[in-house]
DNA sequence: AATAATCATATTTTCGAAAATCAATTGCAT
DNA sequence: ATGCAATTGATTTTCGAAAATATGATTATT
């Protein structure tokens, strides 16, 4: 009945967080839950395995892939070398369009920054704007790989993002850091654009470390 | 009977051209070749189209990856974006060890490129050798993400470098660049080393160029 | 009491039959 | 001939029963 998706049905009950970190995920659960027979559930979790949300142990089925200090710094470090290169490629080969591209994005996150804060609903648009400026940042930089390694990433990265932004309150100098950004790369400024970037990875991590969520971390790593 | 691993043998297949690029690659075909079921064919299938040696299109099935020079291209620019970073930080990161598994690993390709030509076999291990000296040179970098990415890009990049390598004769430039380039690394010279290693990601690239062997490309493309 | 061995239960994993889908062709009316 | 619907055949995709494996409890052995 249900013509399920099942591999965007999974990945949204990860990113929303009905399925925690960690969480194994049972066959028949899934099963009963999305109604569906064993094989497109287990076809579906491979590719998130691919996708570092699912974590697969052999005969002991699948789990959610679990959220650590190490990983998510080492999530910093791969989208900072990711990033910082194909914003600099951008930066060469971009054109018109590009720029406009960017201007519209950033238009537009400001827009959904200023009612982010007033439902879930909003939250979810702006967190969906902030995204697709990232993404639009280094959409001129010629590489498929790059472009889809870093959407990888930034998946990734959100689920961690979401363990501040929601309970938080809106950050404005996080809305500084992007106008400042932009107007580097607008400016052609590379190296200032560059090392922008790269300061700005590094901001959840500090965040999440200062508001202390990694106390009691039993060390289940991955 | 056969404690298949599914996954390995179909990517061996894939890599040693016994699955040629484009094609496709049949259930039933699969199902006696290697006597599995449906079920983990299809599971090792969907991984390694996340490992990008496969793609999958809905209803008709999967296909070996085909191989084109724009893609070749932008394997190139993400080894490159990739494989700089994780140098540069391994050069700052790395210690008494790394330089030792450098120098270890610097040595054993030296002695099997020697000896590379004179048969399959000998070939083959020559490969494995470069790959891990590339391995090596990053694996102080301190991200396991940057790791897997490299070894994904690197695993693909190995397709493309089989159309020369086994047809052609031994080329004594390309060992060159990698003494230059690990020399470079051992002293710690960040800036040589990281434009050694860009200009060293483009010589497949200019190799199959000048080979001609894109000449009838029907844009099948992916 | 501690360790090993056996059984029972829960869960994953595989299998092949059945359903769904696609591609090519036939048949029919215009 | 040309377009369009129905048919056939080949292939992918899904389903749930059955097999394999892990987990936990129970009993036996030292």
């Amino acid at each position: 009945m249900a013509k399920a998706d099942v591999e965007g049905l999974v990945r949204d009950h990860i990113m929303r967080g009905v399925f925690k970190p960690s969480a194994q995920l049972r066959m028949d659960d899934l099963k009963e839950r999305f109604d569906v027979g064993y094989s497109p559930i287990r076809e579906a979790l491979s590719r998130l395995v691919g996708e570092g949300l699912v974590i697969a142990e052999a005969n002991k089925g699948f789990r959610v892939r679990p959220l650590t200090r190490a990983d998510l710094a080492d999530i910093a470090i791969a989208r900072c070398a990711v990033e910082k290169e194909a914003l600099r490629r951008s930066i060469i080969l971009g054109g018109d369009e590009w720029e406009a591209d960017i201007v519209a994005a950033m238009h537009n996150y400001r827009k959904k920054a200023a009612s982010a804060f007033d439902s879930p609903e909003t939250l979810s648009t702006w967190e969906a704007a902030h995204d697709r400026l990232h993404a639009v940042l280094i959409s001129a930089c010629g590489s498929s790989r790059l472009i889809e390694i870093q959407s990888r990433l930034q998946e990734q990265h959100k689920r961690y993002r979401r363990m501040i932004v929601i309970p938080s309150v809106g950050n404005d100098s996080h809305e500084e850091e992007h106008e400042r950004l932009v107007a580097k790369v607008l400016a052609r400024d590379t190296d200032d654009a560059v090392q922008m970037m790269e300061r700005h990875m590094m901001i959840t991590v500090d965040a999440l470390d200062s508001m202390g969520i990694w106390e009691n971390q039993t060390e289940h790593a991955e």
